[in-house]
DNA sequence: CGATCCGTTGACGACTATCAAGAAGTGTGG
DNA sequence: CCACACTTCTTGATAGTCGTCAACGGATCG
């Protein structure tokens, strides 16, 4: 019985490709969870009632395509509750995951008309839904959302920047430490514990987000376990015994 | 006689690390060649007038620092002719070069107190300066200011995250062909030809930008001018014969 | 003219991808 | 409840690609 974290509840029975769910109108921001962590904290308090009127509530599979690389842009998303992963695929198969969204991350920092990737449920998910244009109205009448999107947009710019040396430079087991301790970070931001990281994605996803495959990374894992860094407490559920190694292999800054 | 592109101009002989140059006044918005595509176009031109009373003129010699990563970030800037490298380095040498900044683009898109990367000119550069606070009440005494930032920055993410994909999934042929199109789009921008493409930076900045090493940046080089889809008119100005046959390497999005 | 830097090419080796098999966990149906 | 199918993860053996080491040619500069 691996009772996996609370915040990123346990993978559904992944069916292959589900619908992404039905919008549903909204139950408020004032109990919102993520209320601190996403870009809607730009916003007072008092001014809440606007952005509640243009949300929605959207819940996805585990396993279902929230958009498709590809379709127009129409929606932006604010997530509530699961884990999202951002794919792109190459005409041949070979696939990027450009990155893992949680509970507070924003989709929808692009100037593209079109999605760039593909939006899969990897736990089930709950996220508030914006029509871009709502979106692009409440900005105008409100700089500080705006500026709260720039300052957003700014943090995950360097965050990506950040991955291109892990994907440039650094070593299997580097890349792998990094990104535990990535994962922790964000984790321990919404509550969990700093030393415990739940990891609700494949090895696959791992191996495609790292530039690895999937049995690299499952040797990296393997190293970092014989070397006394992290313990298994289920394959998807890793106890991070000395942090600072950890953090001096991926290279501090992570 | 290699006459390089007159956008780019011909590198200078490289003084190991020269002073970054003296702030001068700004001699004003009207004529610059890069008011279209830079931040600044989001301003209408009325309004120009306080941009420039919080500008200043920056010229900074090849091989010069602009900004030092760890320095604390006071200054943003906009490049208005020449090229700088965005590098960072690990504590054991392995160096990235996480961008290559050309006349119209931004320094300054960063959430972090301190530079996250160092800026070194490639070539002579002329810069506009902001002090970090003075652009940051200019954003907010003018909101189509900050919504151009927002846009550009999200542009600069769909570009990052694209980067990504490279570092991540491609060949070391087609990194190289994804770059070359991608410099040539740039250049073709300032007003150069859709097929010629000039790269004042030297193969180990290439190397280190596509995370591969200069000897295989060098046979992949060779490799598409075997192939007949580049000609070299000078280790560093390239024809681009084939772009089509590059754009299917490089997997079409470039 | 020698020194230095840059780029190219060749020989070799290490590391990671590939191929293959097996172990462990999960859900389904008898 | 158990057998079975299925997916995920791990581990081993092998091969190929790219990194490393080395040498050379060309350009630039003092």
């Amino acid at each position: 019985m691996t009772s996996r974290s609370s915040l990123l509840q346990a993978e559904a029975p992944s069916r292959p490709t589900g619908s992404p769910g039905r919008r549903q109108p909204h139950a408020g921001c004032e109990g919102c969870l993520t209320r601190s962590l996403a870009v809607c904290a730009a916003l007072p308090p008092a001014d809440t009632v606007e952005l509640e009127a243009a949300a929605g509530e959207l819940r996805v599979q585990a396993g279902a395509t929230l958009a498709r690389e590809g379709a127009v842009r129409r929606d932006v998303y604010t997530i509530t509750r699961g884990m999202l992963r951002r794919v792109r695929l190459l005409p041949d198969g070979r696939r990027l995951v450009a990155g893992f969204l949680m509970a507070g991350d924003f989709i929808g920092f692009s100037g593209a008309s079109h999605y760039r990737h593909t939006f899969e449920a990897i736990t089930d998910c709950t996220l508030c839904v914006f029509a871009l244009q709502d979106m692009q109205q409440l900005c105008r009448r409100h700089p500080e959302l705006e500026a709260g999107m720039l300052r957003q947009a700014c943090a995950e710019l360097d965050a990506t920047r950040s991955s291109l040396m892990t994907l440039a430079r650094l070593t299997p087991v580097e890349r792998l430490a990094g990104f535990l301790l990535d994962m922790a970070m964000r984790q321990q931001r919404l509550g969990a514990s700093a030393d415990r990281v739940d990891l609700p994605m494949t090895r696959n996803d791992i191996a495609d987000h790292l530039g690895l495959t999937i049995e690299t990374v499952s040797r990296s894992f393997t190293r970092l376990k014989q070397d006394g860094m992290i313990e298994f407490d289920a394959p998807r559920l890793i106890t991070l015994l000395q942090p600072a190694r950890l953090r001096a292999l991926a290279g501090s800054p992570a």
